[in-house]
RNA sequence: CGGGGCGUAGCGCAGCCGGGUAGCGCAUCUGCUUUGGGAGCAGAGGGUCGGCGGUUCGAAUCCGCCCGCCCCGACCA
């Protein structure tokens, strides 16, 4: 086949050859944004989700992602993969589908009730679809790991899990399929649990704040997970299901120091409205923050909960086989597109934080019917592809209040436009969606502005 | 799981009470005009009315059963 009768795809292929890998053609995407708001959709981002294209419903808590969504889910996913490499966490990948026997030994598989999605494979063996992998990190650890000297581990993974809620709601946000990131942590003794604690606690604090997000960690019951160390963290939105009272020092925390005292934020104070006494609360009234807040992440010691009657032991230095202590983290990476959405949206759509947008920048062609403007959209295409700007260039042939309103609803950070005006002229508009202000630069302006 | 509601074209909805040839807006397709904020005109296509059964000369409409989805409550990354 020769290579012209390859079909060019979404990606753009510039003259010269070379396949563009940052910039997608918006008549050759898959972007099926809704005019209407779908009527299933009562919150914000549930609406936005689906208005804006980034998943479709399959059935009652399980969904489809779409182009747009999945691009958003990955720069996530990614984001929480990197802060966990940096705090020492080794990625590896567990199964959906986890055998019966492994939560017989742990006692779980009683206790866990209705919530799990019980199956039979066709030898009528018992199966689960699994809500949390400890049973399965546990069976990896105890067949390789032997002595203290090998401590300590933490084993992370982000894979899908199944929790067969009584009623899924509000998009992704309450899911029975969702997409989590869980670390597991093993530890020799009570000390070192407490450091591997401490460690993830401040790689939570990291994370969020890479995706723009503030995270309010707070003391939290520690649920069917069991033990008796735990904080979730939830982050600020006004659409949050939670009323939350924080110190305002966790709005200035310097995480990127290498000695941060991690003990001392354990003990910054922070409460959902239900545990906050006005009375006994110690934060000063002019330092107290009110807000409201979306649970995204939590963190659970455990103890010896799941290694002591799985058998996972290790033999310290005095020669005795003990059970490693043991800690999860988990991350609801897929619940994070919809937080971040409630965290970030006005009237017309969705306001992307950098970190996360699907695409940097949108460059919309407001005229690919005619020449001047098509020929310098192209050159801009090309210049932010070689500059590795992510970019969804518009040549569709809409008309620009539709395909304003359409970057608008999809919230990418910066808008680029291109008319017959500044064909003539040889500036563009560059566009910020955070606060609306637009500036006319030439195009080598536009590259420094968003490369600089 | 208890309570409430909804299933009619891709999306949003009307029609159902008082059975009688399935409609509207948006979207889609064709043509012409238009082109910096969701265009105009003309034409066209698209439906097992969630499913099964019953009543009836005749059912989207009345009755029964089932399925699916949404909302409110008790539980959760």
């Amino acid at each position: 086949m020769p290579l012209s009768a390859i079909p060019e795809g979404s990606r753009l292929r510039p003259p010269d050859g070379d396949v563009v890998m940052s910039v997608v053609r918006l008549s050759r995407y898959f972007l099926p944004v809704l005019r209407e708001d779908p009527a299933e959709a009562e919150i914000v981002s549930h609406r936005l989700m689906l208005r804006a294209g980034l998943i479709q419903q399959a059935a009652a808590g399980i969904y489809n992602w779409l182009p747009l969504g999945f691009r958003v889910l990955k720069k996530i996913e990614q984001i929480v993969r990197e802060e966990m490499d940096r705090a020492g966490a080794i990625e590896i990948l567990m199964p959906t589908i986890q055998p019966a026997q492994w939560w017989k030994e742990s006692g779980r598989y009683d206790d866990y009730g209705k919530e799990m999605l019980r199956i039979r494979d066709r030898h009528d063996r018992e199966m689960l679809y699994g809500p949390t992998n400890e049973e399965n990190v546990v069976d990896i650890f105890r067949r390789h790991v032997k002595s203290y000297r090998q401590l300590p581990l933490n084993l992370y993974h982000i894979q899908w899990k199944f929790r067969d809620e009584i009623r899924p709601r509000f998009g992704v946000m309450r899911g029975r399929e969702f997409l989590m990131k869980d670390a597991y942590s093993f530890d020799y003794d009570f000390a070192g649990a407490k450091r591997s604690y401490e460690n993830m606690f401040l790689a939570y604090l990291r994370t969020f704040r890479r995706m723009g997000l503030t995270a309010i960690p707070m003391v939290a019951e520690s649920g069917p997970i069991g033990g008796n160390m735990s904080h979730e963290f939830q982050i600020l939105a006004s659409t949050g299901e939670s009323v939350v009272y924080y110190d305002a020092a966790f709005e200035e925390l310097d995480l990127a120091a290498e000695d941060v005292e991690v003990e001392a934020l354990t003990r910054l104070y922070a409460a959902v409205e239900e545990k906050h006494d006005p009375e006994r609360c110690p934060v000063p009234a002019e330092r107290l923050r009110k807000a409201r807040g979306i649970e995204v992440g939590h963190i659970f010691y455990f103890g010896t909960k799941y290694s002591a009657p799985m058998g996972a032991t290790v033999t310290g230095p005095d020669g005795r086989e003990v059970a490693v202590e043991m800690g999860s983290y988990g991350i609801g990476v897929s619940r994070l597109v919809g937080a971040i959405i409630e965290a970030y949206h006005d009237e017309r759509g969705i306001v992307w934080p950098e970190p996360v947008a699907p695409f940097r920048v949108g460059l919309v062609n407001l005229r690919p019917d005619d020449a001047d403007c098509t020929a310098m959209a192209e050159a801009m295409c090309t210049r932010l592809d070689r500059a590795g700007v992510e970019t969804l260039y518009d040549d569709t042939q809409e008309r620009a209040g539709a395909k304003f309103a359409t970057m608008e609803l999809i919230g990418l950070p910066w808008l680029v436009v291109i008319g017959p005006r500044g064909a003539r002229s040889g500036l563009v508009e560059l566009r910020s969606r955070r606060d609306g202000t637009a500036t006319e630069l030439g195009p080598d302006a536009v590259l420094q502005r968003l490369c600089g």
